[in-house]
DNA sequence: AGCGGAAGGG
DNA sequence: CCCTTCCGCT
């Protein structure tokens, strides 16, 4: 369909047959047995692949190809820089970070990539970023968007099952290596299924990704007797799922990278503290009062954790009751202090409700989305003048184009640049969840968030020099924004909900407010454009990268100017996963819901 | 080590 | 589209 369709296939879940090699990289990521081929370290999605050789082995295993070596890897891993999926840690051998700017999780039902057992719950749906927000749609074949199989109602169990088995194994010889296979596909038998679909997918980071987890509602198949048991929250954590290690004693992280914030970026995990309050019901159901809730658990979080405003939620319509702090308290960022305010937000389970209806959890498939246009030119060596005609405005672009807003530096006509990889952009329709907009270097806390601030543009110093060793620092997480408002895409009611103007938004302990949408979404792309922006631009001036850049930096500019301009548009992320709440009247699903997580492994047939 | 163009395949 | 293969340049 108009928007990446690509992105939207099923091939291009995981799971899915065709397997991408960001798919295998994540698979492998969240594998333990292959800790020592290649790992998560570093930055927040940063992986280093410590035996470059032995993962072009597995990768041409998975793909049949035996001639696959790291050359031919990297050179696939290039290609994704352009789409942005990935970028090149400089300064450090095979270490690549991912995007999760762009990626986000779409449809994720239940993504619970906490622990493999015990899976809470989930968590509220929390918006990446996209204008229009979409809720899940009633029938999976709403989500699923053009997969016969998907398709299908009933198709749940299939797809679970089929994206229960994976394994990284060889092709020719059995060499197989899936270790957790067969578990999964025993679990998948039994219905549980995917719950623990994304353990260990990515990278640990703080607490807060288990407020993100989403619960879609997807009830596991037809009752069956759900095994095991699920783990309560932890004790300890904020949210309602706590990420447990597992059974490997690895904690699963757990949710998506895009999704969650930390207050610090390490790589070890950290337990978080703990946090319940009494007031996030146990449960978390999509209606008006339990968002509210969950918003209202999410700010108090903010707050806890010392965490950037950026980082509330902020739904329209929507007024979150300020947490209840004692004075205005650490403005600092800080470590995270003691005693926590209880906050608990297990979600719902009712177990009781009937046998759901049926939801059929949406297989979640990991959504691309294109990378922004802008750089098309380069084919014509020379004529980029009649431009227009040549190439194709997008229409995500079109609010750029309206602008008037050159940048100068923009305006200088970008040399050539090559489209290739990139895909066009996508139609804005959709659940996207584009439009984050990138920029910003973090000063360190906050701050300047408030109205967006602007890009630093590169505008020409050439900086320090790339490394991005330090980056520890800092680097406070950007939430998910909620999504726009306005979109029509809101299906259920929060209206009821009062807003005020004034209230409307959370205030940081700062006293910051919350910062639009957009102006949200663009922060939560500025870690990545800061390393890049402030990295790679300078290295990188001319260059697609530019290109891109420059997209951007007129995007900002139209969003200064225009404040909150609706829709963006813009460029797209890929998306791991999209937490859609489920209709209102399917809430409910509960713990069976959450274990609707499928599996991600992918199959790896013989060849 | 890493980058990215070019061509080709499925 | 998404690599795979080859390759020259840094």
């Amino acid at each position: 369909t108009k928007t990446a369709a690509w992105a939207y296939k099923p091939e291009s879940s995981p799971g899915s047959r065709q397997i991408q090699l960001w798919h295998f990289i994540l698979e492998l990521l969240r594998k333990e047995e292959y800790h020592d081929v290649i790992a998560w370290q570093g930055d927040y999605g940063e992986f280093v692949i410590k035996d470059p050789d032995e993962v072009a082995r597995l990768w041409g295993a998975r793909k049949c190809k035996p001639q696959m070596n790291y050359d031919k890897l990297s050179r696939a891993l290039r290609y994704y820089y352009n789409k942005r999926i990935l970028h090149k840690t400089k300064g450090k051998r095979f270490t690549y970070k991912f995007n999760f700017n762009k990626l986000v999780l779409v449809n994720y039902p239940f993504i619970d990539m906490g622990s493999g057992r015990g899976v809470p719950q989930s968590a509220p749906p929390v918006p990446t970023g996209g204008t229009h927000f979409r809720f899940p749609p009633s029938t999976p074949s709403e989500v699923l968007s053009s997969s016969e199989e998907l398709r299908s109602p009933g198709m749940f169990s299939s797809v679970a099952r089929r994206m229960a088995r994976g394994s990284v194994s060889d092709c020719s010889d059995g060499t197989s290596t899936n270790s957790e296979l067969e578990e999964a596909v025993g679990a998948d038998e039994r219905g549980v299924g995917p719950e623990r679909a994304f353990r260990g997918l990515l990278p640990p980071r703080l607490p807060h990704d288990s407020l993100f987890r989403v619960y879609g509602g997807a009830p596991n198949p037809a009752g069956l007797p759900r095994p095991a048991p699920r783990v309560h929250p932890e004790p300890l954590s904020p949210f309602p799922v706590s990420p447990l290690p597992g059974p490997g004693g690895l904690l699963a992280p757990t949710l998506s990278p895009a999704l969650s914030m930390t207050p610090t970026p390490h790589l070890p995990y950290t337990p978080s503290p703990s946090l319940s309050s009494p007031m996030m019901s146990s449960h978390f159901s999509f209606n008006p009062e339990d968002m509210k809730h969950y918003l209202q658990a999410h700010t108090q979080s903010v707050y806890n954790y010392h965490l950037s405003p950026r980082a509330f939620i902020h739904y329209p319509n929507i007024v979150i009751p300020q947490p209840h702090r004692p004075t205005l308290e650490k403005p600092a960022t800080h470590h995270l202090h003691g005693p926590p305010l209880p906050l608990s937000h297990s979600l719902s389970q009712h177990p009781g409700g009937g046998e759901e209806g049926q939801q059929h959890p949406s297989p979640f498939k990991f959504k691309l989305q294109p990378p922004p246009l802008g750089r098309k030119q380069r084919e014509a060596g020379s004529s980029l003048a009649a431009s227009a005609s040549s190439s194709s405005s997008n229409q995500s672009s079109s609010f750029t184009g309206s602008g008037h807003i050159t940048n100068p530096a923009l305006a200088a006509g970008p040399p050539k640049i090559k489209v290739e990889p990139i895909s066009d952009i996508e139609s804005e329709e959709e659940v996207e969840v584009t439009d984050i907009s990138e920029e910003e270097e973090l000063n360190h806390n906050d701050e300047d968030d408030e109205g967006d601030v602007f890009t630093p543009t590169p505008q020409n110093h050439h900086h320090h020099q790339i490394n991005n060793n330090h980056q520890d620092d800092e680097e406070v997480f950007k939430t998910p924004a909620t999504p726009p408002i306005g979109s029509s895409s809101l299906t259920f009611p929060l209206i009821n909900l009062k807003t005020e103007p004034g209230q409307s938004a959370p205030i940081s302990p700062g006293g910051t407010r919350c910062i639009p949408l957009k102006v949200r979404f663009k922060r939560r792309w500025s870690e990545d454009q800061k390393m890049e922006a402030d990295g790679e631009r300078d290295e990188a001036e001319d260059k697609k990268v530019r290109a891109e850049e420059e997209e951007e930096g007129k995007r900002k500019e139209v969003e200064r100017r225009g404040g909150e301009v609706e829709n963006g548009g813009g460029r797209g992320g890929v998306i791991l996963g999209l937490m859609l709440p489920p209709p209102p009247t399917q809430r409910r699903a509960s713990s069976e819901l959450q274990r609707a997580t499928a599996q991600l492994s992918l199959e790896n047939t013989g060849c």
